[in-house]
DNA sequence: ATACCAATATAAGTATACATATTGGTCCTC
DNA sequence: GAGGACCAATATGTATACTTATATTGGTAT
C-alpha cells in the first residue's frame, strides 16, 4: 500500500495525522499539492492508483476543500487525472503517451542547450564543470540516487543558461511529470557511463558557443533516454 | 435557500443571470472556465483586471465554489495569476515573457511541422488545401474574425498531422495563452498578405515530405508574429 | 443460468456558513 | 501636520452539510 509520507521522516502531530509543513503564507490546498507531487515523483504513490478525497483529508487532518483544490492542481500539471464523479488517480503513463512526451521534451531541453550555447557566461562555465566533475565522482562511487539527483542539477543549470524564464518552466514542468518513471530507467546498466558522455559532448558544444551542436547534443541525450525508459517498461509487459 | 440545481441536465436560466451552457456531463467548474477563457482570449476581460469570485459567482447564478475551482484550473493554464488571499487577476503577460513564449511556442509548431512532414495522409492534403482556400477568400473580403478563425484552423490542422497528441496538446495550450495578444496582431497592415504567403510555404514543405523546411518555415512564420507582436506593444509602451 | 432492471450505497459536485488575513481609513500622538 | 497604529470592513481560505450521479449488487424474468 502506498502510504505517503511513510518515508519522508516527517514529524507527525496530534491523532496520527502527518503534518503539513507549516509554511506560513502558504495554502492549505498548496501544501498538500506540494506533498503529493513529491509523493508520486518518488514513486510512493504508484501511476493507477486511486486518490480517495476523504482518505487524504483525514489523513492530513483537514477537510475535503482544499484537496479537492490541490487535485485541481495537479490534474493542471497532468500528474493526476480527473474523472468526472469517479475520482482521481495518479496519472499512468502509457508507453505512447511517454514516446510523445519525450519527442517534446527533446526539443525543448534541446532549445535549452542552444539558447544556453548564446549566452554563458564566465561564472557559469565554472558553476557547470563543477557539477560535471560531482556527476562523475558519483558515477565512480556507484551511488544511483545522488547520480539522479546531480544529473537533475545538470540539466536545471542548463534551463537557467538559457535566460528563457518560461522555457525553463514548462521544461522543469514536463520533466517533473516523467519523473516517476525516469527514476527507474537510472539503474539500467549502461546508463551511467553513457550519462556521463553524453554530458560531456552536451557542455562541450556549448562551452564552445556552438548552438547547433548544443542543441542536437542535448536532443539525442533526451531521446536516447527515452528509447532506454522504453525498452525498459518493454521488459516487464 | 433557493436551490438552483434541483433539476437535472437542464439549462440553467435564472433571470438577470448569464447563462451557462449546461452540457451535460460537465462540471459547473468545467463550464465557467470556457466561459472566463473565451472571454479573456476575445479581450473582454483586460489583463491585469481583477476577477472577483462573489461578483462572478453572482453572475452565473452559482455558488463561490465552482468558481473558485476554476480559478486554479484558469491559474494552471496561465492565464489568471492568484495572489493568497489577494484575488485573483488576469494575467497581464510582459513584453519579456511574450518573446520568450513566443520562442517556444515557435520550437513547438516547427515541431508540429516537422512531424507532420512526415506522416501526412491523403485525406489530410485535400483538408489543408480546402482550409488554406478559405483563408485566402477571407483574406480577400477581408474580414478580419472570420480571417483569424480560419487562421486557427489552420494550425489546428498541423498540430493533428503531428500525430503527437501530447505536442498538439502543449501547443494549443500555449496558443490560448497569447491568444489575447495575437488577436491584436491580425489588425496590423501587412498581416493578412504576409500569413498568406508564409502558410503556403509551409504547407508545401509539408506536402513534399520536407521536415527540416517544414520546420523552419512554421518557425520562422510564428516568430515573425512574435516579430510584429513586439512592434505593435513597443508602439504602446 | 444469464441478462437486465431497479434500488441502494458511496463518492464527487455544489452550496453555505465560519474563520482569518489583508486593506483602507481614521484617530491619536509626536 | 504627518506618520503610525489600531480597528473595521471585505474577501479569501476552510469546513461542513446537502444534492446528485454513477456504480455495484441483488432479484426477477426469460
Amino acid at each position: 500500500m502506498a502510504n505517503i509520507g511513510a518515508h519522508s521522516g516527517g514529524k507527525r502531530v496530534k491523532n496520527g495525522h502527518e503534518t503539513l509543513v507549516a509554511s506560513p503564507g502558504m495554502t492549505l490546498a498548496e501544501s498538500l499539492r506540494q506533498k503529493l507531487e513529491g509523493a508520486i515523483a518518488a514513486g510512493h504513490l504508484e501511476p493507477g492508483s486511486r486518490l480517495d478525497e476523504q482518505e487524504i483529508a483525514q489523513r492530513f487532518g483537514v477537510s475535503r476543500t482544499p484537496v479537492r483544490e490541490a487535485f485541481r492542481l495537479m490534474a493542471a500539471n497532468n500528474l493526476v487525472e480527473l474523472r468526472g464523479r469517479q475520482g482521481a488517480t495518479v496519472r499512468s503513463i502509457k508507453a505512447q503517451a511517454l514516446i510523445e512526451m519525450f519527442q517534446v521534451m527533446a526539443e525543448l531541453e534541446g532549445l535549452c542547450a542552444r539558447l544556453a550555447a548564446r549566452r554563458v557566461s564566465q561564472a557559469w562555465r565554472t558553476e557547470i564543470g563543477e557539477i560535471h566533475q560531482r556527476l562523475v565522482a558519483a558515477g565512480e562511487t556507484g551511488d544511483i540516487d545522488v547520480f539522479y539527483d546531480i544529473n537533475q542539477e545538470f540539466h536545471e543549470a542548463i534551463y537557467e543558461a538559457s535566460r528563457n524564464s518560461f522555457l525553463a518552466d514548462q521544461t522543469r514542468k514536463l520533466r517533473n511529470q516523467v519523473a516517476a518513471y525516469r527514476r527507474r530507467v537510472t539503474r539500467m546498466p549502461n546508463r551511467i557511463v553513457d550519462t556521463v558522455r553524453e554530458h560531456e559532448a552536451i557542455m562541450q558544444a556549448i562551452l564552445a558557443h556552438d548552438p547547433e551542436r548544443a542543441h542536437s547534443a542535448m536532443r539525442d541525450h533526451v531521446s536516447l533516454l527515452g528509447d532506454n525508459l522504453l525498452d525498459f517498461l518493454a521488459a516487464f509487459e
